[in-house]
DNA sequence: ACCTGAACACCGTTCAAGT
DNA sequence: ACCTGAACACCGTTCAAGT
């Protein structure tokens, strides 16, 4: 018996980055609220308790992926002019997360994730360079960052999905607008919000 | 035999308000999203399935739950300036939402309640009294809609249920500030985002 | 008409057992 | 160490039965 032969080609071999990269294929067929256990052994060819053995909880597993999820955005240009790095941020952010429904709503309701922790200084850095003092500039961050988050999960909701749907293109809940509109509105007042608050008017 | 008696008084005899009002003390007591048909059962001293003759469906009952509590806030000044109305709706949104953990996530995951359809000329006014044309006028809407929501999604998670909160005291997620401090940050950069798109500037 | 009780098709997760 | 299979304590809801 040759015994050096490769490990086990038709064995699973779960890990962490498997698992992870199943649910994400599951969250965005079936949804991210409706990512269950279940279905991700199926998707694994696996029995429903075989993950446990690499993630503690499914709680756990979501947190996971929706780091994933937000990890892969579109950079935002350094060197722009800030208004133009907020803009950027938002399309960025609504379009990595737009096409899981629900996802909004599941990380507005529990703790940052380490990824968005990790990237806060960076994010709150947009309003320093507008000109804000530190406080203002950590208190127009949280209220961006509530706005957009607030906007994935109310505007992700309804829509088919689709894959790689454009950020445009759909039509807003509350008002007659694509979402790009939407998005372009909303910025722009914080855009104007912040510049009122510059300790050097022009 | 005297038939004459009011009708039984220690029957439950159930009613769609008397499963609404059961409902919301439960929802107070435990989270919006903890709400269970079992568990509300147990409140009215009933069977789980009694509550299905005067509801279609969870989802019903809880779309009525969350309409009496939205239809249950203070009413803003009419007579005050827009900017202060806007504070005001802001605040008493925030109040009457805020005691029902996973309330905020569940309204931004569906269609609108028929109270916020109901209100919905209403609130754009503040914006067209501003003197927004039309279409800006809902669009700030919706943005300061989309705000509040996931300002209440985000701040109402965490915080340990108290009977009667008060916006204030209780500290934010996202920065070093209180919930009250949050709000009037938030209203101010909408306020401001508002005056700059005034067809008549001063 | 209104409520009960058993049951069904799901959940997340525990736990003993296999390899 | 890793995975399975049965089981537990929950869900929302269907359905036949009682009154």
């Amino acid at each position: 018996v040759i015994s050096s032969t490769p490990p086990k080609e038709r064995a699973p071999q779960l890990s962490q980055d498997v698992i992870v990269d199943a649910a994400l294929r599951v969250a965005k067929r079936v949804g991210f609220d409706r990512l269950t256990m279940r279905l991700l052994a199926d998707e694994l060819g696996v029995t429903a308790m075989a993950a446990y053995h690499h993630v503690a909880s499914k709680e756990q597993l979501l947190e996971l992926v929706a780091d994933a999820i937000i990890l892969d955005r579109e950079p935002i240009d350094l060197d722009a002019p800030w208004e133009e790095q907020l803009r950027q941020h938002a399309f960025a952010l609504f379009e990595c997360l737009a096409s899981y429904p629900g996802l909004g709503a599941f990380l507005l309701e529990r703790p940052l994730t380490p990824a968005v922790r990790r990237g806060y200084s960076q994010s709150v850095d947009i309003f320093r360079r507008a000109g804000l003092p530190e406080r203002d500039a950590q208190l127009a961050y949280a209220t961006y960052h509530t706005y957009m988050f607030g906007l994935v999960g109310m505007e992700t909701r309804f829509r088919p999905l689709k894959r790689r749907a454009r950020a445009g293109g759909d039509a807003a809940i509350l008002v007659d607008a694509t979402t790009t509109e939407l998005i372009d509105f909303g910025v722009e007042m914080l855009v104007e919000g912040t510049r009122s608050r510059l300790p050097t008017r022009r």
